[in-house]
DNA sequence: TGTACATCAGTGAACGCGCGTTCACTGATGTAC
DNA sequence: TGTACATCAGTGAACGCGCGTTCACTGATGTAC
């Protein structure tokens, strides 16, 4: 049963949407094709009509998913995104939030080109998070550390057990003190 | 054909301490039994008489990895730590690296049992690191920001395609901005 | 100390299962006239 | 605009494969006498 060509942007659109999330909520290897496709309304044999590979499908998932955060945080500034950041909210649900934070170790296990979407996407967070206006080098160095230390509080929260004391305190004791780097300097 | 009690003790380290490399290598989910048992000299059979399942040797693994680099870090301070952690050496060596760094997201869709393993580990690293003695609350906050700085650093570094400007100028920033943080105070 | 036997770590074949991928088929869409 | 047909996204059965786990068997070790 042939569909429309709306249709079937549609559908490619909302499998990669559908995969940005599970694979953020449960890892490249937490999902298969057929769940991936059932829960995109889908069967999983029409996946090789959008796809190459899953391979494939890992890297615009992810490049996907950057481009999404890196929208929806242009608009705001590194105070904001840092409370945002780390907040329990943000923490508990994964397969909503930061690309980086949910699949960094994934990616490091991946091929290159996986790689290198990463490499682009931090990149494109760099400059979306001061508006797109050009960096100092000292301006450079202080968002990738407050990025690094922000993903680094999160992670590490996330594999404590489930809101534990040490969890919060991670996220607490991070939000405090990458606010105040902020305003100090 | 039975083995010695000294044998036997010795191949359960042995399958222990190969998981921990595999696992923080290729995550939980990247190495499969039969692998696991062959490079550990064995054959796949005899890990049930070791282990009740891999889920329980994913947890021994980690605590163990733990209790190593524990040991590995409680002669040396913090300055020597961050040099040592955010260095192109520990980045390129996942498999004999830091257990947080190398699978905190795995741990993080865990059962809740790995992720009070973590729980430990991070507890026992934040207080290993000042040779044990008594942290007062301030000095605490420093440890855990430190560490997740570090680790973000770390994670990150990673996700990038191997030793890309990017990879090497995050490991280079956060290394001189968790260094002057460590003096400043 | 020497002998007889129970133990049990280790072996390798086999289990069911879900994986990524392929394929013949369907049938509404899009196109050519 | 109406008709005939080629296209191709979607379907669902099937592929080989490797996974975690089980099991009957082996045979040197450890133990009881």
């Amino acid at each position: 049963m042939k569909v429309t060509k709306a249709q079937v942007q549609e559908n490619r659109e909302r499998i990669v949407k559908t995969a940005s999330i599970l694979f953020r909520e449960r890892g490249y290897d937490g999902v298969g094709i057929a769940e991936l496709m059932s829960t995109a309304g889908l069967t999983h044999g029409g996946f090789y009509k959008h796809f190459k590979s899953k391979a494939d499908l890992m890297a615009e998932a992810a490049a996907f998913s950057f481009a999404k955060s890196a929208k929806e945080t242009s608009d705001i500034d590194m105070v904001a995104f840092t409370k945002q950041y780390l907040s329990r909210e943000h923490r508990d649900s994964t397969g909503n939030g930061c690309t980086m934070a949910a699949l960094c170790t994934d990616a490091g296990r991946q091929s290159e080109s996986i790689k290198e979407t990463f490499l682009t996407g931090i990149e494109n967070q760099l400059t979306t998070l001061v508006n797109g206006k050009e960096l100092t080098e000292e301006e450079r160095k202080r968002q990738i550390s407050a990025i690094a230390h922000a993903v680094g509080a999160l992670v590490l929260s996330r594999s404590c057990p489930d809101n534990s004391p040490l969890a919060n305190e991670i996220l607490d004791v991070c939000r405090e003190e990458i606010l105040a780097q902020l305003t100090e300097k």
